[in-house]
RNA sequence: GGGGCGGUAGCUCAAUUGGUUAGAGUACCGGCCUGUCGAGCCGGUUGUUGCGGGUUCGAGUCCCGUCCGCCUCGCCA
């Protein structure tokens, strides 16, 4: 084999004269005629124009050459020199050429299913590229998002390095446990009828760690949820997690900020600038949103006394039913918001259990249009509670006050995209603080964890655990940046009473919780420090920084959104004599010749 | 589980109101061309219109079912 003696993004006008020897893909060939054939050679590292060239080239190499398609690969040993035609600005090696003087064609491509220059590639469906991906992935701009990924967990791995943390393993095949996401389980063999669950995360594990003595933990591992994707989740999917022993709150804020400021700067060149506080209320308050995006202002503002002073039903049922009206005033919306757009507000508004959204303009120091006869009577204490001014659009959250908050604060993100007031190459980031402890299920008539069961409570409100669980806060955390939950966390419980009466309020009995969470509950009973750490979504830390709002094209080999892999085929039937083994029986036989 | 969009050549798409032999670009094959770089010019091969059923003289087009992909609500401690 020839073997390469530089790769192809390498060579500079400088080194004209050397012979050296490239391998990779043919990206394409520009057959020029018989003595005069271009082709641009690929790997990881770039493109490098090779010439075969009937004055310069042997004969044999020459044909060859003229052979080469799309994909094919090989070796060429040849010289590089200054180019005889204008150089190509679109390439770092753009000014030189090699001079091919040895081929070997290492392997021609099969027909190809899909093409991978980044061109070309634009257009093809998601699905085609899935399944090929050993050919979408050589596409530069996925070897990009491959090679930012790789930087980003080597400098995490670093950066905890450097402050002490230990990479420890925790296991996959784990036990189940209530709460939280629905678990993917896999059979024991050795005990039939029994299953392990995959890790939702590492959670119980990296506190456990922390009372067998470790101190700083850290891992990057995946996590594995069995619920339906979005565009930015999938099932499968990696955190950057973390524990810390004999810490408060904020000296977890304190090295997990330096850490996301260092990681944006060094890794993605990005000024984060410094990360503020904001606690849960007043995020749902102004943003209607515990992932606040604070690119742009847009607040909302809370009118639900105000509205209780109309005739309108809408707010005054909201009103007397214990829920709220929130308002947003758009500023110039008067002209720019049209009734056809208003009503697509309404739309995203009603997705998120509002009924509707009203609106009303604010013209010529009168209101204008939608609900403007019913606010009339309120105008004075509407235009000095928001500040309106001549031009302005008023839209208004109806609802309970989780309804009023998020649907108004989606309405809000859309109008944001639609006046086009979100920043061009902006980040802003920040920590939201003092979340709620718990949430009341109406369904299972229960309180959930807003975070998870191990979240203590704020010492503050520790009083209140009981006494008033809605509205006890938590000492949970949540990194956002953008509008986008990038990580979270809490100082943990360590206290087994503290932890049991939080397991009794969510309603699992004492045999339960024993059950289930026994041996962390022990561990806690055997000597465990204050501990608290966070979890990074190291997918959506890539996503954001390569600009991309599709969690499968920073990861090698997604799945879709199914949880197929179209690649290999999974998940595909198992053996019987495997299933015979688990003493797995199907209820119905599943064809396993089944194709799509 | 619900809502929405899509599936036609290897790929990206077109195909009038249901009407002749389903087209174009690209890839690929052949030919021409010595400075191209998304090369160009000429010619050619390529179809279970996702699958199954129905309506009709006639279905890519209409109806029903189903599969696959994407977006989304629920869900995601």
């Amino acid at each position: 084999m020839l073997k390469r003696t530089c790769t192809c993004g390498d060579s500079r006008k400088d080194q004209a004269g050397n012979t050296v020897i490239l391998s990779g893909w043919v990206n394409t060939y520009r057959d020029q005629g018989k003595s005069l054939v271009f082709i641009d050679l690929r790997d990881r590292y770039g493109m490098t124009q090779v010439v075969f060239d009937g004055e310069d080239s042997p004969a044999d190499v020459m044909e060859l050459g003229s052979s080469l398609r799309r994909e094919d690969v090989v070796s060429v040993e040849g010289i590089i020199r200054v180019r005889d035609g204008k150089p190509n600005a679109k390439l770092a090696t753009g000014e030189i050429e090699l001079v091919a003087q040895k081929i070997e064609v290492i392997n021609r491509t099969a027909k190809l299913p899909i093409l991978p220059d980044d061109h070309d590639a634009d257009g093809i469906g998601e699905e085609h590229r899935l399944r090929h991906r050993y050919i979408d992935l050589r596409r530069p701009r996925m070897q990009k998002i491959l090679a930012l990924r790789h930087k980003i967990t080597q400098f995490t791995r670093n950066f905890f390095a450097d402050n002490g943390f230990l990479e420890i393993e925790t296991p996959l095949l784990i036990t189940p446990t209530p709460e939280g996401a629905r678990d993917f389980i896999v059979p024991s063999r050795h005990q039939a009828g029994h299953w392990y669950a995959l890790p939702q995360s590492p959670q119980i594990f990296k506190q456990i760690l922390m009372v067998a003595g470790c101190d700083k933990y850290m891992q990057i591992c995946k996590c594995l949820r069995d619920e339906d994707p979005r565009a930015d989740r999938q099932a499968e999917f990696t955190q950057i997690d973390l524990e810390m022993s004999f810490v408060e709150q904020d000296d977890v804020l304190k090295i997990m900020g330096e850490f996301a400021i260092s990681l944006y700067k060094e890794v993605g060149g990005i000024d984060l600038g410094e990360l503020p506080q904001m606690s849960w209320k007043d995020a749902m308050d102004n943003y209607g949103s515990d992932r606040p995006d604070i690119r742009f202002d847009l607040q909302l503002a809370d009118v639900t006394e105000i509205a209780s002073k109309t005739e309108f039903k809408v707010f005054t049922e909201a009103c007397n039913s214990g829920g709220s009206v929130k308002a947003m005033r758009v500023p110039g919306g008067a002209e720019k918001l049209t009734r056809k757009k208003t009503d697509g507000f309404a739309e995203i508004a009603k997705t998120y259990g509002a009924g509707g959204l009203p609106v009303v303009k604010y013209q010529g120091g009168e209101f204008a249009t939608g609900v403007a006869k019913f606010v009339e009577p309120i105008k004075n204490e509407l235009v000095e509670a928001l500040g309106l001014v001549d031009g302005d659009l008023v839209m208004f959250g109806v609802g309970s006050y989780r309804v009023a908050c998020t649907s108004l604060g989606e309405v809000r993100l859309a109008v944001a995209k639609e006046l086009d007031l979100i920043p061009e190459g902006m980040f802003r980031g920040l920590w939201v603080i003092d979340f709620p402890m718990f949430d009341w299920n109406e369904d299972a008539e229960r309180w959930v964890s807003e975070h998870h069961p191990f979240t203590a409570p704020l010492a503050s409100h520790l009083d209140t655990l009981e006494s008033d669980p809605g509205n006890c806060l938590s000492s949970g955390y949540d990194l956002v940046i953008n509008g986008a939950e990038v990580g979270g966390g809490s100082i943990r419980i360590h206290n087994p009473e503290v932890q049991s009466k939080v397991f009794g309020l969510l309603g699992l009995s004492q045999e339960e919780a024993e059950n289930k969470f026994g041996f962390l509950l022990n561990a806690l009973r055997f000597g465990a420090p204050p501990h608290g750490g966070v979890a990074f979504g190291l997918d959506r830390l890539v996503m954001m920084m390569i600009g991309t709002t599709n969690i499968r094209d920073v990861i090698a080999f997604p799945k879709t959104q199914t949880g197929a892999d179209l690649m290999c085929e999974a998940p595909g039937a198992a053996d019987p004599a495997q299933l015979e083994e688990l003493g797995i029986i199907m209820r119905e036989p599943v064809d396993s010749t089944e194709q799509a």
